[in-house]
DNA sequence: CCGTGTGAATGAGTTCACAGCC
DNA sequence: GGCTGTGAACTCATTCACACGG
């Protein structure tokens, strides 16, 4: 269903693959922070759960990064997976919706501590424009074009409510911001480059009550 | 032929289709209450950025919906994939862990206007226990166990720091919960037959920017 | 004609299995 | 001996294309 190929930007390795890396990255900055120098495939798989076989071959795509034998060097893997994320430099992202969502994001610590800066935020509520909240002030949507070029925002968090979500996410797509972290429960349209992902913790219990759905046999 | 929506042994349905059907329902009971009575699969495709036969095919593995030459009847097929889904009943939840993102969670009113009740939260504070948030009293983990059973609790939410958390999935597996909704940041052991969806931001986060990397030509 | 339902064909992603190196 | 890196084999998922029914 992919409208057409625009050459230049499709990435060759699979999409799967990348949504592992920071997995991966994770689990071996726990195991740095344990002092563990080294790690094989197997350890490592052990501990997320999936193959060995899987990280050898998603590793595989960006390079070779292991020694045959004793395994991967951890800190040494670890800085290559941030390199190849993108992970080695702060990114700056902008908060549009301040609802209750909104700001339990704001207040949400853990974007800072792996490197992504939530430098502005946005609203349509008149009475909120001018307040702030943890360092940020909120601002119009009038606002909001100017001030994600002047800001340099690279990542937009979409929380408006869904009937507003299109109009924003096009905004914003409009603005040059090429990734999207979208809450709003909707399947909305972005153009080929542009990267979003969906957190619907909606959907997630909706696909998980098929499986209840069965009564258990031992309880 | 495929054995239908009743069977009883574990699903040989595609997770990625079960995975679809929240998405298709969602699309449409919008379409139900902009009253349009029939839809084809391109429309519901078109809506939904997928292809026409990955709606048909999903579908076709639980039964015969559509009508050739003219379509699915909206109304009918909603109500048949709640059905599938489970989601024509109330479903109980439990809240583990009560802090930032757990209140966050406790005021949301989504969860309940979807079916999902919201009966018991858990933390381990003292200072938090017998307070009363949205109408629920935060209930210490000892009391987890017990609560769990009478409430008859099916899923539970976990919104815990990453080094509690594989402890208290333990906990709620052990208490014959078999769904769970994750919120911590780590890939967690579950038995293989308790379903776990994992709600990650930082992840999405971390896999987008390896496509923004690579810098703009036309900006 | 139009649009569903579905085998068949294609494509994507995962696992196997082993050569090669430490 | 142990473990990586990787083509080949395989499994799973998507798309095609068309027979069939309204």
């Amino acid at each position: 269903m992919r409208s057409h190929e625009d050459g230049r930007t499709a990435s060759q390795i699979p999409e799967v693959v990348v949504m592992r890396l920071p997995l991966y990255a994770r689990a071996l900055a726990v195991l740095e922070k344990e002092s563990q120098e080294v790690v094989s495939s197997n350890e490592l798989a052990a501990r997320l759960q999936v193959t060995p076989a899987q990280i050898r071959k998603d590793l595989s795509y960006f390079g070779r990064f292991g020694k045959q034998g004793r395994g991967y060097n951890v800190g040494h893997l670890l800085s290559h997976i941030r390199r190849i994320l993108g992970l080695d430099r702060q990114w700056s992202m902008a908060l549009v919706g301040v609802g209750r969502l909104g700001r339990a994001l704001l207040h949400y610590g853990a974007f800072a501590a792996e490197g992504f800066k939530l430098v502005a935020a946005f609203d349509s509520d008149r009475r909120q424009i001018g307040t702030q909240i943890d360092g940020v002030v909120i601002q119009s949507m009038e606002e909001l074009s100017s001030t994600i070029r002047t800001r340099e925002v690279n990542i937009c968090i979409i929380a408006v409510p869904a009937l507003k979500a299109q109009e924003v996410i096009d905004m914003v797509v409009q603005c040059g911001v090429r990734a999207i972290l979208n809450y709003a429960p909707i399947a909305c349209r972005v153009p080929g480059d542009v990267c979003i992902r969906e957190i619907d913790p909606i959907c997630a219990l909706q696909s998980m009550t098929f499986h209840l759905k069965v009564p258990r046999i031992n309880r």
